[in-house]
DNA sequence: CGAAATTGTTTTAAGCCTAAAATGTTTCTA
DNA sequence: TAGAAACATTTTAGGCTTAAAACAATTTCG
Protein backbone atom coordinates (compact mmCIF):
# COMPACT_ATOMS: atom_id res chain seq x y z
CA UNK A 1 0.00 0.00 0.00
CA UNK A 2 2.31 2.97 -1.34
CA UNK A 3 1.06 6.41 0.58
CA UNK A 4 0.01 8.32 -2.76
CA UNK A 5 -3.11 9.42 -1.26
CA UNK A 6 -1.92 12.92 -0.65
CA UNK A 7 -2.57 15.73 -2.65
CA UNK A 8 1.43 16.86 -3.58
CA UNK A 9 1.77 14.55 -6.47
CA UNK A 10 4.53 12.28 -7.26
CA UNK A 11 5.47 11.63 -10.79
CA UNK A 12 7.15 8.42 -9.81
CA UNK A 13 5.75 6.34 -7.27
CA UNK A 14 8.13 4.12 -7.25
CA UNK A 15 11.17 6.62 -6.09
CA UNK A 16 9.98 6.64 -2.35
CA UNK A 17 6.90 3.91 -2.26
CA UNK A 18 9.20 1.36 -0.38
CA UNK A 19 10.49 3.28 3.08
CA UNK A 20 7.61 6.28 3.51
CA UNK A 21 6.04 5.34 6.72
CA UNK A 22 2.51 6.31 5.70
CA UNK A 23 1.63 9.86 5.05
CA UNK A 24 -1.76 11.12 6.85
CA UNK A 25 -0.76 14.88 7.02
CA UNK A 26 -3.43 15.69 4.74
CA UNK A 27 -6.47 13.86 6.43
CA UNK A 28 -4.94 15.32 10.22
CA UNK A 29 -5.47 18.75 8.78
CA UNK A 30 -8.63 17.95 7.55
CA UNK A 31 -9.60 17.00 11.15
CA UNK A 32 -8.18 20.40 12.30
CA UNK A 33 -9.56 22.07 9.95
CA UNK A 34 -13.30 20.35 10.80
CA UNK A 35 -12.69 21.16 14.10
CA UNK A 36 -11.56 24.84 13.74
CA UNK A 37 -14.91 25.16 11.73
CA UNK A 38 -16.96 23.64 14.57
CA UNK A 39 -15.30 25.37 17.17
CA UNK A 40 -15.58 28.51 15.76
CA UNK A 41 -19.44 28.27 15.11
CA UNK A 42 -20.44 26.93 18.32
CA UNK A 43 -18.50 29.69 20.30
CA UNK A 44 -20.37 32.52 18.34
CA UNK A 45 -23.72 30.18 19.08
CA UNK A 46 -23.17 30.08 22.76
CA UNK A 47 -21.70 33.67 22.69
CA UNK A 48 -25.24 34.78 21.58
CA UNK A 49 -27.21 32.43 23.25
CA UNK A 50 -25.60 33.93 26.24
CA UNK A 51 -26.07 37.73 25.28
CA UNK A 52 -29.58 37.64 24.04
CA UNK A 53 -31.39 35.06 26.23
CA UNK A 54 -28.61 34.31 28.93
CA UNK A 55 -28.97 30.50 28.10
CA UNK A 56 -26.30 28.40 27.68
CA UNK A 57 -25.58 25.87 24.82
CA UNK A 58 -26.31 22.86 26.39
CA UNK A 59 -29.19 23.65 27.79
CA UNK A 60 -30.96 25.23 24.64
CA UNK A 61 -29.79 21.63 22.85
CA UNK A 62 -31.16 19.83 25.58
CA UNK A 63 -34.34 21.81 24.99
CA UNK A 64 -33.70 21.21 21.07
CA UNK A 65 -33.75 17.68 21.78
CA UNK A 66 -37.05 17.73 23.40
CA UNK A 67 -38.97 20.10 21.15
CA UNK A 68 -38.67 17.56 18.55
CA UNK A 69 -39.83 15.04 20.84
CA UNK A 70 -43.96 15.94 22.08
CA UNK A 71 -44.88 12.68 24.06
CA UNK A 72 -41.04 13.22 25.96
CA UNK A 73 -37.84 11.43 26.29
CA UNK A 74 -36.11 9.08 28.68
CA UNK A 75 -32.77 10.17 29.71
CA UNK A 76 -30.81 7.71 27.64
CA UNK A 77 -32.38 8.42 24.46
CA UNK A 78 -31.06 12.06 25.20
CA UNK A 79 -28.25 10.71 25.82
CA UNK A 80 -27.69 9.08 22.95
CA UNK A 81 -29.16 11.61 20.65
CA UNK A 82 -27.07 14.49 21.99
CA UNK A 83 -23.41 11.92 22.29
CA UNK A 84 -22.50 13.18 25.90
CA UNK A 85 -22.46 10.82 29.49
CA UNK A 86 -25.68 9.77 30.80
CA UNK A 87 -24.05 11.60 33.78
CA UNK A 88 -24.04 14.80 32.24
CA UNK A 89 -27.79 14.49 31.64
CA UNK A 90 -28.79 14.00 34.93
CA UNK A 91 -27.16 17.66 36.22
CA UNK A 92 -28.25 19.09 33.09
CA UNK A 93 -32.00 17.86 33.37
CA UNK A 94 -32.11 18.75 37.02
CA UNK A 95 -31.33 22.75 36.50
CA UNK A 96 -33.62 22.88 33.40
CA UNK A 97 -36.59 21.16 35.66
CA UNK A 98 -35.52 23.65 39.00
CA UNK A 99 -35.93 26.16 36.26
CA UNK A 100 -39.37 25.56 35.58
CA UNK A 101 -38.27 24.76 31.62
CA UNK A 102 -38.52 20.60 32.09
CA UNK A 103 -41.29 18.34 33.46
CA UNK A 104 -39.85 15.06 34.78
CA UNK A 105 -41.54 11.76 35.69
CA UNK A 106 -40.66 8.20 36.53
CA UNK A 107 -42.40 6.07 33.10
CA UNK A 108 -45.38 4.12 34.61
CA UNK A 109 -44.64 1.20 33.13
CA UNK A 110 -40.30 0.98 33.68
CA UNK A 111 -39.76 2.50 37.19
CA UNK A 112 -35.94 2.44 36.08
CA UNK A 113 -37.10 5.29 33.36
CA UNK A 114 -37.33 9.07 33.63
CA UNK A 115 -39.68 10.66 30.95
CA UNK A 116 -38.80 14.14 30.54
CA UNK A 117 -40.58 16.84 28.60
CA UNK A 118 -40.65 20.50 27.70
CA UNK A 119 -42.84 22.70 29.92
CA UNK A 120 -45.31 25.03 28.58
CA UNK A 121 -42.62 27.66 29.52
CA UNK A 122 -39.74 25.46 28.26
CA UNK A 123 -41.55 25.16 24.74
CA UNK A 124 -42.33 28.86 24.56
CA UNK A 125 -38.71 30.02 25.68
CA UNK A 126 -36.97 27.62 23.67
CA UNK A 127 -39.72 28.27 20.08
CA UNK A 128 -38.35 32.12 20.37
CA UNK A 129 -34.56 31.22 20.96
CA UNK A 130 -34.54 28.53 18.17
CA UNK A 131 -35.98 31.07 15.72
CA UNK A 132 -33.52 33.44 15.75
CA UNK A 133 -31.06 30.87 16.41
CA UNK A 134 -31.83 29.66 12.53
CA UNK A 135 -30.80 33.51 11.53
CA UNK A 136 -27.46 33.03 13.20
CA UNK A 137 -26.84 29.78 11.57
CA UNK A 138 -28.19 31.21 8.43
CA UNK A 139 -25.50 34.42 8.48
CA UNK A 140 -22.21 32.38 9.40
CA UNK A 141 -23.29 29.95 6.71
CA UNK A 142 -23.71 32.80 4.68
CA UNK A 143 -21.11 32.58 1.99
CA UNK A 144 -21.80 29.04 1.10
CA UNK A 145 -24.14 28.51 -2.20
CA UNK A 146 -26.63 25.98 -2.09
CA UNK A 147 -24.56 23.71 -4.23
CA UNK A 148 -21.46 24.06 -1.58
CA UNK A 149 -24.12 23.24 1.23
CA UNK A 150 -25.16 20.53 -0.66
CA UNK A 151 -21.81 18.70 -1.49
CA UNK A 152 -20.92 19.73 2.20
CA UNK A 153 -23.93 17.89 3.66
CA UNK A 154 -22.53 15.20 1.17
CA UNK A 155 -18.84 14.56 2.17
CA UNK A 156 -19.96 15.11 5.56
CA UNK A 157 -22.13 12.26 5.10
CA UNK A 158 -19.85 10.09 4.15
CA UNK A 159 -17.09 11.52 6.67
CA UNK A 160 -19.67 10.28 9.67
CA UNK A 161 -20.04 6.47 8.14
CA UNK A 162 -16.48 6.31 8.24
CA UNK A 163 -16.03 7.51 11.33
CA UNK A 164 -19.04 5.10 12.62
CA UNK A 165 -17.07 2.40 10.64
CA UNK A 166 -13.68 3.07 11.89
CA UNK A 167 -15.12 3.48 15.85
CA UNK A 168 -17.27 0.06 15.23
CA UNK A 169 -13.92 -1.60 14.23
CA UNK A 170 -12.50 -0.50 16.98
CA UNK A 171 -15.18 -1.29 19.93
CA UNK A 172 -15.43 -4.94 18.19
CA UNK B 1 -34.39 38.56 -1.32
CA UNK B 2 -36.76 35.68 -2.07
CA UNK B 3 -35.59 32.61 0.17
CA UNK B 4 -34.81 30.17 -2.96
CA UNK B 5 -31.45 29.36 -1.35
CA UNK B 6 -32.24 25.85 -0.40
CA UNK B 7 -32.13 22.82 -2.44
CA UNK B 8 -36.05 21.92 -2.63
CA UNK B 9 -36.00 23.66 -5.61
CA UNK B 10 -39.37 26.32 -6.59
CA UNK B 11 -40.74 25.56 -9.89
CA UNK B 12 -42.15 28.99 -9.98
CA UNK B 13 -40.61 31.53 -7.37
CA UNK B 14 -43.08 34.25 -7.97
CA UNK B 15 -45.89 31.49 -6.01
CA UNK B 16 -44.55 31.65 -2.98
CA UNK B 17 -41.86 34.13 -2.46
CA UNK B 18 -43.60 37.57 -1.19
CA UNK B 19 -45.02 35.49 2.66
CA UNK B 20 -42.07 33.38 3.29
CA UNK B 21 -40.15 34.17 5.86
CA UNK B 22 -36.98 32.73 4.91
CA UNK B 23 -36.18 29.05 5.26
CA UNK B 24 -33.17 28.07 6.88
CA UNK B 25 -33.54 24.53 6.95
CA UNK B 26 -30.72 23.47 5.16
CA UNK B 27 -28.19 25.68 6.78
CA UNK B 28 -29.18 24.37 10.47
CA UNK B 29 -28.77 20.47 9.12
CA UNK B 30 -26.09 21.26 7.96
CA UNK B 31 -24.83 22.28 11.23
CA UNK B 32 -25.82 19.74 12.84
CA UNK B 33 -24.21 17.24 10.98
CA UNK B 34 -20.96 19.37 11.35
CA UNK B 35 -21.26 19.06 14.72
CA UNK B 36 -22.08 15.29 14.77
CA UNK B 37 -19.14 14.85 12.53
CA UNK B 38 -16.90 16.44 15.20
CA UNK B 39 -18.46 15.34 18.05
CA UNK B 40 -18.12 11.66 16.94
CA UNK B 41 -14.37 11.65 15.67
CA UNK B 42 -13.40 13.94 18.60
CA UNK B 43 -14.80 11.48 21.49
CA UNK B 44 -12.95 8.65 19.55
CA UNK B 45 -9.56 10.35 20.02
CA UNK B 46 -10.45 11.04 23.24
CA UNK B 47 -11.05 7.51 24.46
CA UNK B 48 -8.29 6.16 22.76
CA UNK B 49 -5.95 9.02 23.85
CA UNK B 50 -7.04 8.11 27.59
CA UNK B 51 -7.24 4.35 26.92
CA UNK B 52 -3.80 4.18 25.53
CA UNK B 53 -1.73 7.43 26.94
CA UNK B 54 -3.77 7.97 30.35
CA UNK B 55 -3.81 11.42 28.66
CA UNK B 56 -6.82 13.83 28.23
CA UNK B 57 -7.19 15.86 24.80
CA UNK B 58 -7.48 18.99 25.81
CA UNK B 59 -3.42 18.30 27.30
CA UNK B 60 -2.76 16.82 23.89
CA UNK B 61 -3.94 19.81 22.33
CA UNK B 62 -2.07 21.56 24.46
CA UNK B 63 1.34 19.69 23.95
CA UNK B 64 0.57 20.02 20.08
CA UNK B 65 0.85 23.24 19.64
CA UNK B 66 3.99 23.79 21.51
CA UNK B 67 5.53 20.65 19.79
CA UNK B 68 4.98 23.32 16.56
CA UNK B 69 7.08 25.72 18.41
CA UNK B 70 10.43 25.20 19.48
CA UNK B 71 11.01 28.28 21.50
CA UNK B 72 8.04 28.85 23.43
CA UNK B 73 4.86 30.26 23.18
CA UNK B 74 3.15 32.60 25.11
CA UNK B 75 -0.10 31.90 27.29
CA UNK B 76 -1.96 34.48 25.07
CA UNK B 77 -0.60 32.71 21.66
CA UNK B 78 -1.70 29.27 22.91
CA UNK B 79 -4.64 30.34 24.01
CA UNK B 80 -5.73 32.16 20.44
CA UNK B 81 -4.58 28.48 18.79
CA UNK B 82 -6.41 26.24 20.73
CA UNK B 83 -9.39 29.09 20.76
CA UNK B 84 -10.40 28.55 24.16
CA UNK B 85 -10.23 31.29 27.54
CA UNK B 86 -7.13 32.60 29.14
CA UNK B 87 -8.19 31.02 32.10
CA UNK B 88 -8.60 27.14 30.82
CA UNK B 89 -4.93 27.58 29.64
CA UNK B 90 -3.70 28.78 32.89
CA UNK B 91 -5.28 25.89 34.49
CA UNK B 92 -3.97 23.52 32.54
CA UNK B 93 -0.57 24.25 31.74
CA UNK B 94 -0.54 24.59 35.72
CA UNK B 95 -1.17 20.84 35.65
CA UNK B 96 1.43 19.89 32.89
CA UNK B 97 4.33 21.55 34.69
CA UNK B 98 3.75 19.76 37.47
CA UNK B 99 3.63 16.68 35.81
CA UNK B 100 7.00 17.73 34.17
CA UNK B 101 5.72 17.96 30.56
CA UNK B 102 6.01 21.81 30.86
CA UNK B 103 8.19 24.32 31.07
CA UNK B 104 6.80 27.72 32.18
CA UNK B 105 9.39 30.87 32.69
CA UNK B 106 8.60 34.82 32.91
CA UNK B 107 9.67 36.67 29.85
CA UNK B 108 12.93 38.70 29.99
CA UNK B 109 11.73 41.57 28.21
CA UNK B 110 8.08 41.84 29.47
CA UNK B 111 7.29 40.37 33.10
CA UNK B 112 3.57 40.42 32.05
CA UNK B 113 4.02 37.20 29.71
CA UNK B 114 4.88 33.77 30.75
CA UNK B 115 6.44 31.40 28.35
CA UNK B 116 6.06 28.32 28.10
CA UNK B 117 7.54 24.78 26.45
CA UNK B 118 7.72 21.32 26.11
CA UNK B 119 10.41 19.35 28.28
CA UNK B 120 12.53 16.82 27.21
CA UNK B 121 10.16 14.19 28.75
CA UNK B 122 6.90 16.26 27.40
CA UNK B 123 8.56 16.42 23.69
CA UNK B 124 9.36 12.75 23.83
CA UNK B 125 6.33 11.83 25.17
CA UNK B 126 3.91 13.95 22.59
CA UNK B 127 5.58 12.60 19.70
CA UNK B 128 5.55 9.52 20.93
CA UNK B 129 1.27 10.18 20.95
CA UNK B 130 1.07 12.33 17.96
CA UNK B 131 2.54 9.25 15.70
CA UNK B 132 -0.42 7.19 17.00
CA UNK B 133 -2.83 9.90 16.72
CA UNK B 134 -2.18 10.16 13.08
CA UNK B 135 -2.87 6.36 12.18
CA UNK B 136 -5.99 7.32 14.36
CA UNK B 137 -7.24 10.10 12.27
CA UNK B 138 -6.34 7.99 8.79
CA UNK B 139 -8.55 5.28 9.77
CA UNK B 140 -11.43 7.51 10.66
CA UNK B 141 -11.23 9.43 7.55
CA UNK B 142 -10.13 6.15 5.45
CA UNK B 143 -13.48 6.27 3.66
CA UNK B 144 -12.98 9.32 1.83
CA UNK B 145 -11.55 9.53 -1.52
CA UNK B 146 -8.14 11.62 -2.06
CA UNK B 147 -10.95 13.80 -4.19
CA UNK B 148 -13.00 13.70 -1.00
CA UNK B 149 -10.34 14.72 1.29
CA UNK B 150 -9.59 17.81 -1.07
CA UNK B 151 -12.97 18.98 -1.43
CA UNK B 152 -13.92 19.04 2.33
CA UNK B 153 -10.69 21.22 2.50
CA UNK B 154 -11.89 23.19 0.29
CA UNK B 155 -15.83 23.56 1.42
CA UNK B 156 -14.62 23.61 4.77
CA UNK B 157 -12.34 26.69 4.28
CA UNK B 158 -14.60 28.22 2.55
CA UNK B 159 -17.09 27.50 5.67
CA UNK B 160 -14.56 29.23 8.07
CA UNK B 161 -14.42 32.32 5.96
CA UNK B 162 -18.18 32.80 6.13
CA UNK B 163 -18.09 32.19 9.40
CA UNK B 164 -15.37 34.36 10.83
CA UNK B 165 -16.92 37.44 8.47
CA UNK B 166 -20.49 36.70 10.28
CA UNK B 167 -18.80 36.57 13.90
CA UNK B 168 -16.87 39.92 12.47
CA UNK B 169 -20.06 41.37 11.53
CA UNK B 170 -21.33 40.88 14.69
CA UNK B 171 -18.74 42.35 16.94
CA UNK B 172 -17.84 45.17 15.41
C1' DC C 1 6.35 63.12 33.14
C1' DG C 2 2.03 60.97 34.63
C1' DA C 3 -2.68 59.53 33.92
C1' DA C 4 -5.27 56.54 30.97
C1' DA C 5 -5.70 52.87 28.01
C1' DT C 6 -4.04 48.46 26.72
C1' DT C 7 -2.17 43.98 27.26
C1' DG C 8 -1.12 39.40 29.57
C1' DT C 9 -2.27 36.55 33.11
C1' DT C 10 -4.72 34.80 37.12
C1' DT C 11 -8.66 34.32 39.98
C1' DT C 12 -13.48 33.44 40.86
C1' DA C 13 -17.92 31.40 40.51
C1' DA C 14 -20.64 28.57 38.17
C1' DG C 15 -21.60 25.18 35.12
C1' DC C 16 -20.24 21.39 31.84
C1' DC C 17 -18.27 16.85 31.02
C1' DT C 18 -16.34 12.32 31.44
C1' DA C 19 -15.33 7.57 33.15
C1' DA C 20 -16.21 4.47 36.50
C1' DA C 21 -18.62 2.75 40.35
C1' DA C 22 -22.94 2.33 42.74
C1' DT C 23 -28.01 1.75 42.97
C1' DG C 24 -32.33 0.22 41.78
C1' DT C 25 -35.25 -2.23 38.36
C1' DT C 26 -36.42 -5.41 34.81
C1' DT C 27 -35.58 -9.31 31.86
C1' DC C 28 -33.55 -13.52 30.72
C1' DT C 29 -32.59 -18.21 31.52
C1' DA C 30 -31.08 -22.42 33.79
C1' DT D 1 -38.52 -19.14 40.22
C1' DA D 2 -34.04 -17.78 41.74
C1' DG D 3 -29.89 -16.05 40.26
C1' DA D 4 -27.50 -13.76 36.57
C1' DA D 5 -27.35 -10.50 33.12
C1' DA D 6 -28.86 -6.30 31.23
C1' DC D 7 -30.57 -1.77 31.62
C1' DA D 8 -31.57 3.19 33.27
C1' DT D 9 -30.14 6.38 36.12
C1' DT D 10 -27.43 8.63 39.74
C1' DT D 11 -23.31 9.43 42.24
C1' DT D 12 -18.45 10.36 42.64
C1' DA D 13 -14.07 12.33 41.72
C1' DG D 14 -11.56 14.86 38.89
C1' DG D 15 -10.77 17.73 35.20
C1' DC D 16 -12.34 21.13 31.59
C1' DT D 17 -14.53 25.46 30.29
C1' DT D 18 -16.37 29.91 30.28
C1' DA D 19 -17.28 34.91 31.38
C1' DA D 20 -16.21 38.40 34.18
C1' DA D 21 -13.54 40.65 37.54
C1' DA D 22 -9.09 41.50 39.51
C1' DC D 23 -4.29 42.25 39.19
C1' DA D 24 0.08 43.49 37.20
C1' DA D 25 3.03 45.44 33.70
C1' DT D 26 3.61 48.07 29.62
C1' DT D 27 2.47 51.47 26.23
C1' DT D 28 0.21 55.59 24.68
C1' DC D 29 -0.51 60.25 24.68
C1' DG D 30 -1.87 64.83 26.66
Amino acid sequence: MPAASDCTQMLDSETKAVETPEDHAEELRLWLRLLTCTTLIEGEVRGRLRQRFDVTLPRFDLMAQLDKAPDGMTLSDVSKRMMVSNGNVTGLVERLVESGHLDRRTSDTDRRVQVIRLTKLGRAEFRRMAAEHETWIADLFADLSPKDVRELMRLLAKTKASAQKSAGRRRS
